[in-house]
Formats: C-alpha cells, sequence, structure tokens
DNA sequence: GTGAATGTTTACCACTTGGTAAGTGAATCG
DNA sequence: CGATTCACTTACCAAGTGGTAAACATTCAC
C-alpha cells in the first residue's frame, strides 16, 4: 500500500526572495565546510563528499565559489567572524582585572563545548599554513592586538606578573586551545571529556593560569 | 667535451650485508615519511612524492610495508622510540623538584629545535584521531604514566601545587608543545622564529611554568 | 509574455591516489 | 654452478580529485 504522502512531492521551495535563498545556499555551505574542514581537516574533504551531503552537486559549490582554496578562503573569514562575534562580549563588557581572563576563558570553553569544530578549524588553518595561515592572522589581527594591550596594560597596573606580552599571549592561548581541545591527549591521560569532567578542567584551567599569570591572589568565583 | 667522473657510473653500492642495507632503507623511508607526515601532514603525502625523494619507487615502499596506514604506523613507532630516546636520559637521571621541570622543558625545545618535523609528526597523529592515535597513546603510555607519578610525587612533597596531575600534565603539555611549535600564532604576535627568539621564549615559559605550578621560588638558573 | 540573468545539474576531463600483478637483476645459499 | 630468495621496477588499474563546458530550469526585469 503506497503511502499518501501529505507534503507534496517536490516543491521543497524556501521561502524568501532569490537573493536570500541564495545567501541561505551559501551560509549552509560554508557551515558544512566549517565543519567537516575543522574536523576531518581540509585534504580530507573533498567537494563532491560536502555536497553530497548537502543535497547539492560539486559543481553548484564551484558556482559561488571557483575554487576549493577560495572555499576555504570564504570558510576562514567566516570562522573569524563567528569567534569574534563569540568573544566580542565578553572582551567588551566583562570587568577589568583578572575577571576578564575568567570571562575569556569561560567564553573558549563555552565554544569548544558548542562548536569545537570551529576551534579545530584555527587549529587546521594554522597547520595548513601558506596563504591559509597569513589570512586568519589578517583576520585575526585587531583581536590578537586587543589582548596583548590589555595584557599589556594590566602589567603596568601591577595585576599580572610582568613579562613579554607577546609570548604571554602565545602561552596562554596554546594551554587554553590545547585544554579545550586536545581531547586525545586527555584521554591519554585517562580524562574522558565529559560535560563534567570538561567543567573540572576549566576550574583546573583557571587556577593553572591564574598561578602563571595573575600577582594577587583569586577572587571568590561567582556563586553557582 | 665529456668530464670524466671518477666515481664509476652505475656502482652506488652501499656497503653491508643485504640485511644491513634493506634496514637502512627502510629507515631512509621511515625518516623521509616522518618528515613529510610531520610538516605536509599525512593526507598532504603521496606516496608517489615520498619515493620520489629517495629515488625509489612507490611499489619500493609498498614492498616493505603493505599499505600507507601501515606505513604510518611504522612511522609512529619509530616516532615515539625516538622521543623515548630524546627524552630518556632527562626523565632518568635530572635532579629532583623544579630542576626536572625544567630539563624536561629544555629537552622539548631541544627536540623543537633540532627536528621540529617529530613534535609536528606528534600533533598531527593526535589530529588524525581514530587507530593512530589510538596506537600513539600506547606507545606513550608509559612515558606519560611516568611524568604522572612524578607530579604527583612533588605534590605530596609540597613542591608543586596540588591539583590534578593528569589535568596538571594536560596543561602543561599543551604550553609547552604550542610553545615549541605554534610557529605561525607565533609569528601573529610579531615573534619570529630565530634561535634568539626561541631561547628568550623558553624563559619565558619556564617563568610561566614555574609561576603555574611551583610553590618554591625558582632557584637560580645553571650558569651560562 | 519575453528575454535575460541566475542557480544548479549532467556530462566530461586530465590528473593523482593507493594498490595489484608480473617481471628483473642481483645477492645468497645449497 | 644453479636455484632461490630478495629488493625493487615497470606496467597497469579502478577510484577519486578539483575543475570545465554546456545544457537546463527557475526567477526576475521589462
Amino acid at each position: 500500500m503506497a503511502a499518501t504522502v501529505t507534503a507534496p512531492a517536490k516543491p521543497e521551495r524556501l521561502p524568501g526572495s532569490r537573493a536570500e535563498r541564495t545567501r541561505e545556499t551559501e551560509n549552509r555551505i560554508l557551515a558544512a565546510a566549517l565543519d567537516s574542514f575543522g574536523t576531518a581537516g581540509y585534504d580530507a574533504t573533498s567537494l563532491d563528499s560536502l555536497a553530497a551531503g548537502l543535497g547539492l552537486s560539486k559543481q553548484a559549490i564551484l558556482y559561488h565559489w571557483p575554487s576549493k582554496t577560495a572555499l576555504l578562503e570564504a570558510v576562514i573569514d567566516r570562522a573569524c567572524l563567528d569567534l569574534i562575534v563569540a568573544f566580542d562580549g565578553v572582551l567588551s563588557d566583562a570587568g577589568s582585572g583578572w575577571q576578564r581572563v575568567d570571562a575569556v576563558v569561560r567564553a573558549v570553553f563555552r565554544v569548544a563545548l558548542r562548536r569545537p569544530e570551529l576551534l579545530g578549524f584555527i587549529r587546521e588553518v594554522t597547520r595548513l599554513g601558506g596563504d591559509a595561515s597569513a589570512r586568519i592572522i589578517t583576520d585575526l589581527e585587531p583581536f590578537v592586538a586587543r589582548a596583548r594591550d590589555y595584557l599589556g596594560r594590566e602589567m603596568d597596573a601591577g595585576r599580572i606578573r610582568r613579562c613579554d606580552p607577546g609570548l604571554l599571549f602565545v602561552s596562554a592561548y596554546s594551554t587554553v586551545i590545547g585544554a579545550a581541545t586536545e581531547v586525545e591527549v586527555l584521554r591519554a591521560v585517562g580524562v574522558e571529556p565529559t560535560l563534567r569532567s570538561t567543567m573540572v578542567r576549566r576550574r583546573e584551567l583557571l587556577a593553572f593560569l591564574h598561578a602563571a599569570m595573575a600577582t594577587e591572589p583569586m577572587e571568590r568565583q561567582r556563586p553557582a
């Protein structure tokens, strides 16, 4: 017995103007590419599989971007935009002193939990090197500059141990990204990536960072 | 005028027994693969290019290992062996307390300078995930266990801030590996990877780690 | 409604990939 | 010496790669 499907067979027409629909398509492609690039890796992602996952043909992708590397560049810009959006609030209105570092670390872990592919993608791009790395660095430059300036100001205020802001930034960056993304390494030391352990890890990391950077004793954490 | 080449045209026969020569060939393949996997990446390395760089044909490689993944596994074992060799002395006879961490960090930077592809390869394998990650974790397990035990003992002795040894290990691992390998990120903050800056970076990182981990003030560094 | 722009598909291509099959010359062994 | 094993090469293949060309359907502008 043939089931009578209520929904019509072929329409599947999304609402909105043509421009809106194409923008929507491009967004879907960018999101899927970001996900696959960030988890499977750039080389391991073929345009065919990418398109198949979206119910499109490869040439649909190549219509919106002329080549795979052009798509990569678009994904880089998108990822950086997402990052800036995710951190902008935190960097702007979070209080001064250690609260700010605390807020940033929390934001990183939030991103690592909700959008792990985003951090994985950043790491993947820095691994690819070449033009891709250059582009991501350019995109995030104002971001990095703000962080470095902040660290410099906090040092001047005596709240953070004085040292080279750039190098301190790299140390903190590696530590945070590593703790948030090195799932395999965590497994190696017997830490399963559960939600609970992630929270423990974050607290542990904050203690680590505070001990490494701050000069004042850690303030009381915000009440649970 | 044809130059009279003193060396005979075709012999190029390496000395040693047949077994020795094949072992030599396998070592050369493993070294080249480790290098390419660690810098260009596993996916970006084709057996053809690998063989061409060695003056061999691809099938020569497939003679010694039945597939590319089998070669990867062999390279993983080799890389872990190299790592253990590079660190064994340091972990055994280095003094107690903070000197030991100090010695380990120095060893990591030594490796990062002399054999950057080795650390890059470790990172690449943890990125690949799956069986490869499992294998590297198994290979390095005794190593990690020693490090964790050491951290635990130092905590008991009150020389290192008490916390979860596994998580502390991950933090220290990410920080050290990141500082040693994240060249692109370093460039982003304006740190060019020169020898001089590397030494500064190492000192900076040691201060960072010491502040994060130790309970006692840092001892005088060994005289230059 | 008509024609043009737009988004997408089918068809195709040159090239590279990991891997197989068969052959070859030298080293080794009886 | 002769047979065999060994290390390796040439020849080849099916599958997949990024990318091009052209046809097609839909939507928009007029």
